[in-house]
RNA sequence: GACCCCAUCGUCUAACGGUCAGGACUCCGGAUUUUCAUUCCGGCAACACGGGUUCGAUUCCCGUUGGGGUCGCCA
């Protein structure tokens, strides 16, 4: 049978970057052995559960670039993908557990449970429910109940996990657990495994705070009469103080990864690489990925999110791309700083260009990027570097480039340095003595891109003016 | 607390009984450079501890310690 995986996100918030790290894994898997990778929507809490979740993180994992054969939104020959608009079959498989003996019903109140574990805490025992009803066979009228599946009293039950290994857990230690609860929904440990076997996934891939669960789930297999698919439970992301990643870490959502300028391939490259290594490579494009990455070579230990390393593959990545593409990847963040795009359509690769080499994030781009687009009257200079650069003889210098820029036909690169040179020459200077004043001139700032990337970004017109504006400033003509 | 899992530089990792324990991020030096950045060199830094097994353990086994996860009519 060909390989069929899942990823299975429950719609109660965004996609974080452990979903995202379990969905990729999955991904890779399937497109490495060309197998189904399967998109399912688990919506069993319907408190909880909103559509515009599961709209987000669709767009989410697209973002990312990963793809999916079968899902809510792409169909599919097993549809429906939403657990919600499954529970006949749920409610039918339920009633077929307990016709032939492996579940039955129990009508003990979630207070009397309750009470139950505060006792058997107290006492010092192990909370966990007692088979009160497993053998009373109790009938559909024996008021309000739940359905509980029947688990094994003796031996272990063994997991053979792709990442972590033999697992073997004593039988006594699982809880007979509720499949449908008291309202006829059905619970999530029954659906996952009622929709796994529907649904032909031969690998179940996902974090291993279900490792727990997986023992339960085989029995529900086994009660099923239906074939254990194979299992590999990848090891939690982590935050720098060790502990389970969570909110209070910063930001755990993709979108918020996306938002704040991390390419998606930076992103895809990193959380790959967490946990799992090829060699001394460290930067992968998804090709790459798709034929050296394996569930089965993932470390079975947790990994630290490292925002430092991410922003390191992130600065490579920008740094390797073409222009042309970065460009189009920075608009949005140019929008959002309240840049008037449309008005410098024609430089805004040179822009791009100028900023590539020195951008960790694309929102830290966009913000050096500030000064090509305010308009010359606004833009803000920093004292210090005025003080330092714009006085004296800096004037007659920046006014005599001022003049001989205005004059130029070919407004780029070889033509500005062939001009700069020229003047350079002529005034027996080094660059350094006319750099610094023309950035601190065209930037307002003392640091910034090279000489003809500003000149480039910036085009003839705004150059000159901002030119002669600060020789004025400088050295106001006599 | 019970059960399950994990354990190499600060972090991500390589090593699959014999290595000066390698690479990357961070950090610190130096070089290049029109500033900053980039780039390029160089440096600091690890086998958690204790027992075994073995001619020989980072590597295999056991224990200890430490960390994480799970113990719901949440998923």
């Amino acid at each position: 049978m060909s390989l069929r995986v899942r990823f299975a996100p429950s719609p109660t918030g965004h996609l974080h970057i452990g979903g995202a790290r379990t969905a990729l894994s999955n991904f890779l898997e399937a497109r490495r052995e060309g197998g189904i990778f399967v998109l399912r929507i688990e919506d069993t809490d319907p408190e909880r559960s909103k559509r515009e979740h599961e709209e987000q993180i669709l767009r989410d994992l697209a973002w990312l670039g990963l793809r999916w054969e079968e899902g809510p939104d792409v169909g599919g020959p097993f549809a429906p993908y939403r657990q919600s608009e499954r529970y006949d079959r749920y409610r039918a498989v339920a009633e077929d557990l307990l016709a032939r003996g492996h579940a039955y019903r129990c009508n003990a109140s979630s207070e009397e449970l309750d009470a139950l574990r505060a006792a058997q805490t107290a006492a010092g025992e192990d909370p966990r429910y007692d088979r009160r009803n497993r053998e009373a066979n109790l009938g559909p009228d024996c008021g309000p109940h739940v359905i509980r599946v029947k688990m094994p009293i003796e031996g272990v039950t063994v997991l053979d996990d792709l990442i972590k290994g033999r697992i073997e857990i004593p039988n006594e230690k699982l809880d007979d657990l509720v499949i449908i609860r008291s309202d006829g929904t059905p619970t999530y440990n029954f659906v996952v495994v009622v929709d796994d076997h529907d649904m032909g996934i031969t690998l179940v891939a996902r974090g291993d705070d279900h490792v727990n669960n997986t023992p339960k789930q085989i029995h529900i297999y086994h009660a099923m009469g239906a074939e254990v698919p194979r299992f590999a439970h990848l090891p939690m992301i982590l935050g720098p103080d060790g502990s389970r990643l969570s909110k209070r870490h910063g930001d755990t959502s993709l979108g918020s990864y996306r938002d704040m300028g991390i390419l998606a391939e930076a992103m895809l490259n990193y959380l790959a690489r967490l946990g799992w290594s090829h060699g001394d490579q460290e930067v992968f494009t998804e090709a790459e990925l798709i034929s050296l990455f394996r569930l089965q070579d993932v470390g079975s230990s947790g990994a630290r999110w490292d925002m430092d390393k991410l922003k390191w593959l992130n600065q490579t990545w920008i740094q390797g791309m073409a222009p042309a593409e970065l460009t189009h990847r920075c608009l949005p963040f140019f929008e959002a700083q309240g840049y008037a795009v449309a008005e410098h359509q024609d430089r805004l690769v040179h822009i791009v260009s100028a900023l590539q080499k020195r951008s960790p994030t694309l929102v830290d781009l966009a913000s050096q990027a500030r000064f090509f687009f305010v308009p010359d009257a606004e833009l803000s200079f920093d004292e210090a570097a005025v003080g330092k650069h714009l006085k004296g003889e800096a004037g007659t210098l920046l006014r005599s480039l001022a003049a001989r820029l205005a004059a130029l036909s070919d407004w780029s690169e070889p033509a500005l340095s062939a001009a700069c040179e020229a003047l350079l020459a002529e005034l027996g200077l080094k660059m350094g003595k006319l750099a610094q004043p023309v950035r601190v001139a065209l930037t307002g700032q003392g640091v910034g891109p090279g000489l003809y990337e500003m000149l480039l970004g910036l085009g003839q017109a705004r150059s000159v003016a901002r030119l002669e504006a600060a020789a004025a400033k400088a050295n106001p003509p006599g």
